[in-house]
DNA sequence: CTGAGGGATGTTATCGCTAACACTACCTCT
DNA sequence: AGAGGTAGTGTTAGCGATAACATCCCTCAG
């Protein structure tokens, strides 16, 4: 290695310093440097004041393997995630992060690239081996759910954005909500119904929103047209918007997130469909960019970071001896109206 | 903690098995455990059954901080990373990820909110006192690269995206190639010159991106007008946008970023400014989104994926003794014209 | 004056694992 | 047949920290 030599200030005999090594340099046991560095137990001030400066001479850092081995406590958190640059989990991610770190928490990542149920439970199972202290799984599909369900139970574990089926408790945000509320305000603009892009029927987001579509439409005697299906991108948003084009009397449709409405708005400006004077468009997420759409995007914004922050609250909660509830805890949603679905 | 008792098939005595525990019920000693575990030395065929028999049995896990503590290598490697949603970041953190989890280790990030030096030292040491062996960091500022002069030596340590100031090895798209090829694109269309939007000014990429643009215009005996500058936002491209709209002769503008140039196309179309017939615009990262504003824009694409499949490979280079060089690599990115530069 | 109590420190055991070496068969050479 | 290898297994000694208890000395109440 680099650097490294019996003349390196923070090496002693080529290694890095123990607490053996700094008690000697200091005159103490190793245990007196022990309390020291965590502060426990009573130690004459200039007692410390030897032992800070033996340990700023020597560069002393704890072996944090060390520790884990004598604790039994690691101070590592595991975080399942999906591989995507999909603006929520990304940022739910941030969020745990920080409020982890905040408590002491370092973090592990393990990411996924498909969900299925193998690969979430192989993520799973290589995090304990990394004997994380608890797990969180980000991975709001049917799949991840199913996986969950068989989840080992010595591990505090709590699911993002997962649904009622997932044996573990859950964080989300009320997707049923948002959607309820973009699909009443475009029939509050006059419309008959709303279309609806949904995405892929495997994530459980997906399905709450086109549930909370579909029964708004239903609790307001609309009818329901049949779902188009795509699978998040604004190419497969594209794909939808060019047969939305072929059918008649579709004056308002909800995306079930940004970037496919993003699509949407393409394939409409390509046929010369104008929005919102043709159709009205709205989204979900409130991406940044959203609001720089061409017309400025209707969406549902979603606190990530709250969320992120209630995750590692609720699995801290679980690592404190605390019982793991199934309870499911929603974060309410903000409906952010733009021109997409404006006056005409 | 729940599910926990003598009971549980997967403990001994309330606790984890250990390696002892496999050994007495497998009836051998310990070592020829730890050998089947971990596949060295000679095990005879029935031994090792009854082995991984009494693995399963108590749902034997190797304690990872035990064997850290005995070997001094931790399997993991430290990830400086920026808190934010922009795309190369996070792309090149899953890129990073695949990498090291095929090669056995495990990753810890830290993130950082600000780039400024003492928060980048403070994650650098932060990680350190995880034992990772070895860090990278993603943080392409002027500050990261201040604060990787001061970097520890005695940790194997690359950038991402970083300049030429840093004192460690740096991985990086080649941000002034792409910058290049957007201008003399634009410029072959028949402009006389190009105006930029520029990033903040203390990101590396973004004065690459503007030295890439700037030498390129000298080279070509164009005026260079003065540079906008923005921070990546779509809406600081929106108000650079309005303000270009008030200059006379633009007809071709490159934006550091996609976001900016999203903006930038937001604003155009508000003032009834028809892109590309009245001006052309370009963007850089190439976005998943890129393809489908309006209209499509002409981007510069980055694989940040090989970015983090090679940044891994260099870091696990110095992790086997080589001495750090401060090599710079660079990846070439590719141009992809759409309609924003398209014909009029 | 004396014993209790606590502040300040030291000693020892232990966590679960791997490295290093020791040992026993048995097999292959010369 | 004895030397020397190799396969297969065991024994012992740490790694660097914390926990638990032991020790010393001082202060203060009775």
């Amino acid at each position: 290695m680099a650097g490294s030599g019996a003349d390196d200030p923070g090496k002693v005999a080529g290694r890095q310093a123990s607490l053996t090594d700094v008690a000697s340099l200091a005159g103490v046991s190793h245990m007196t440097v022990s309390r020291v560095v965590n502060g426990t137990g009573p130690v004459r001030p200039e007692t410390r004041a030897r032992v800070l400066t033996a340990v700023e001479q020597l560069d002393y850092r704890p072996n944090s393997a060390a520790r884990a081995l004598v604790t039994g406590r690691s101070g590592t958190l595991g975080v399942v995630a999906l591989e995507s640059n999909l603006y929520g989990p990304a940022s739910t991610l941030y969020g745990i992060e920080n409020a982890a770190r905040e408590a002491g928490y370092a973090i592990t990542i393990s990411s996924v690239s498909r969900p299925q149920r193998s690969s979430i439970s192989d993520a799973i199972e290589y995090l304990r081996r990394q004997a994380v202290e608890g797990i969180v799984v980000i991975a709001p599909h049917v799949t991840a759910g199913i996986a969950l369900e068989y989840a080992p139970r010595d591990v505090p574990l709590v699911a993002v954005g997962g649904g009622e089926t997932a044996a573990v408790p859950v964080i989300s945000v009320d997707q049923y909500d948002g959607a309820r509320r973009v699909t009443e305000h475009l029939l509050a603009l006059g419309h008959r119904t709303v279309w609806h892009v949904a995405g892929p029927g495997d994530w459980l987001e997906a399905r709450d929103r086109e549930r909370g579509w579909r029964e708004t439409l239903d609790r307001r005697g609309a009818d329901v047209p049949r779902v188009l299906r795509g699978d998040w991108s604004s190419r497969s948003g594209y794909e939808a918007g060019q047969a939305l084009i072929k059918e008649k009397g579709v004056g308002a449709v909800f995306a079930a997130n940004d970037q496919m409405a993003l699509g949407l708005l393409r394939a409409f400006a390509e046929a010369g469909v104008a929005v919102p004077q043709d159709v009205r468009v709205a989204g979900f997420d409130d991406v940044p960019e959203a609001a720089y759409y061409s017309p400025p995007l209707t969406t549902v914004r979603q606190d990530f970071i709250e969320v992120g922050r209630r995750t590692f609250g609720l699995l801290a909660e679980h690592m404190d001896g605390g019982e793991q509830q199934r309870a499911r805890h929603l974060v309410t949603p903000e409906l952010i109206v733009r021109e997409s679905t404006g006056p005409r």
